[in-house]
DNA sequence: TATAAAAATGTAAATGTTTACATTTAGAGG
DNA sequence: CCTCTAAATGTAAACATTTACATTTTTATA
């Protein structure tokens, strides 16, 4: 492996002319450049980012922190991040939590070493020490998928608390009287948690007793959803509306409902959460509240390059969800009549 | 920030016994270690990777090229080479080519500056310069998705032209005649392509003349997918089953299909490619050919340890494909009889 | 207790860049 | 052709580790 200097005795420079054509080539003289550009190419010279990143201390690579690639709302977060951090020729690194809060901590910690200039994190705790050391470090971070609306970092999210009354307020306006909700588990993220309160609230603004038993947590898996579902459906007076906590948990719903009889959307309305974009593609095609998952991930890499570059306090970007109203939600009808 | 040198200086010992303790504790008397490991929280000294990088020539940084995030196949081998990855404590740095060649490319280039010790990717161009230029350069690298059984570089993947015999035999066990195919465009990968050729030769061992007028290429992408299968059924005598590259493509499809009027499966069956984990929860559950996703990145990523590691030659792994048959699959019905 | 062997620790060089500062060169204006 | 200024280039230190080798300490054995 030849290196800086090797290309400078060839072509006749000092090392800084060379490190000069790497990096500010407009600073030398085009015969110079010229030179040297034939000396590199003369004896096959690899630029060595890791010797950069030492002197610099900057690896130019930042960390992607999410619950889990599988779920497409946070691939479509991923694919967000990286094309904000191709444009800025930064590498992202990818981590799964899977909604483990110490696989998240074990993640950061890893990540810190040096390895990464700044973090972008969907986190599974906000209340965490984790949040708590970084900012104290002043290490920059930006939480993605965020919860809160203030604080001492960078964030950018959803008001969720108004996207699962936006979701109830759709099944009320169909005027479901008994609408249930499976929500993600409260432990695992906060969203969920919000996205519940959402709920309740809605019901309570439309004279709608909240009745728990139509409420139940369950993780954030396909199967998860489906099990739920008929956990639900199955007793004395079964829901005829569910709000699911995520669209991939909706899928889930959607299977575990047609497996216990019912027929969609005419005995059973759902809404999901996020719009992921196979959502148009279920069937029925599934009514949604959508949040810019892309878009959210472009805007958090940005920031945190803000960060990064010091060129900003922290900044909370806080993005609107709204209703997509789909066919997997219909308008109540009383069979009773 | 601290250094080995201020912690040295604290606990009374010389750098090189801290830099024991790092790495290889075992060496060292445990009232040293003691001493060191309280001098390194005292001055609170964060361990800095990338200078170890530098002199070990050692990022512990694998990069993963994948064509795009959001097909949830790829999400799964992403999965299996993050859960390898992570037992050997490496980091996966993570980029989409869009199954662009020039972005594989740019990807490979930009990780190779040291920045990885190796390199796992699922290429788009079998053929390219890329791929001559890694082995040429002894760089590690393995294929993921491979199509090739042979040659000097590790890869992983499945027989395609098995798999698409076995998708299209399904179909014709099923006593269909007009066969039709979506095939992800055959410049974009050559899966695709492989699969296509086990499709023709299955038809040909079964006496049905192939018709390519029932064949349409298109990109990976649901609304590809969609369009696709519109085209192939507006015309003169319209297929009965369609086999189609991918799942992902297969979701699209079978939106198309429902669009243009049709009852799934009875008036079409549709046979999908690599048992996507929402195939099982599609309507109908999709009838597909199985690979074995994360597995194969868990093996890609074993793989490459062992290439980087210099314990093994190139090794090509071909995992089997399997029939999973759900319900989107049925017996043909003549309807003019 | 003396000695040898093994274990623990220390010393110093090496790694490939960037960059502040110093020096040289080129070009402009008289 | 000289002087001055600006641009180009060179010099050398710094960065935080690892590691080969040397030295010291500990342990085991006679």
């Amino acid at each position: 492996m030849s290196t800086i200097h090797d290309v400078a005795k060839l072509a006749g420079v000092s090392i800084a002319t060379v490190s000069r054509v790497i990096n500010s080539p407009d600073n030398v003289r085009a015969v110079t450049r010229e030179k040297v550009l034939v000396a590199m190419s003369k004896c096959n010279y690899k630029y060595n980012a890791l010797a950069r990143g030492f002197v610099t201390k900057r690896s130019n690579t930042i960390g992607l922190i999410i619950p889990n690639i599988n779920n497409p709302v946070f691939a479509d977060s991923t694919l967000g991040v990286q094309e904000y951090a191709d444009r800025k020729n930064l590498k992202v690194i990818l981590g799964n939590s899977n909604y483990k809060y110490a696989q998240e901590e074990n993640l950061v910690n890893v990540l810190r070493e040096g390895q990464v200039d700044g973090l972008i994190i969907t986190t599974t705790n906000i209340k965490g020490e984790l949040l708590k050391t970084l900012v104290d470090d002043k290490f920059p971070f930006v939480l993605l998928f965020s919860t809160v609306k203030s604080g001492p970092f960078s964030a950018v999210g959803v008001d969720n608390y108004r996207g699962g009354y936006l979701a109830t307020e759709h099944l009320v306006s169909l005027e479901h009287k008994r609408i249930g909700m499976v929500a993600g588990s409260f432990s695992m993220t906060d969203r969920s948690f919000h996205r519940w309160h959402g709920y309740k609230r809605c019901l309570r603004d439309h004279n709608i007793a909240y009745d728990k038993k139509l409420v139940i947590q369950t993780d954030y898996s396909l199967s998860g959803g489906c099990e739920s579902i008929k956990q639900i459906l199955d007793q004395q007076s079964p829901p005829t509306a569910v709000f699911c906590s995520n669209d991939y948990i909706a899928l889930g719903a959607i299977k575990g409902a047609r497996e216990a009889g019912l027929i969609l959307p005419e005995e059973l309305s759902i809404v999901g959460f996020d719009d992921m974009q196979t959502a148009s593609y279920m069937i029925p095609p599934l009514t949604t509240i959508r949040q810019p998952a892309y878009d959210m991930g472009k805007r958090a890499a940005e920031l945190l390059v803000q960060l990064i570059e010091k060129k900003s306090k922290p900044v909370q970007d806080m993005m609107t969800t709204t209703l997509i109203v789909r066919e997997s939600t219909n308008k109540y009808v009383d069979e009773d009549k």
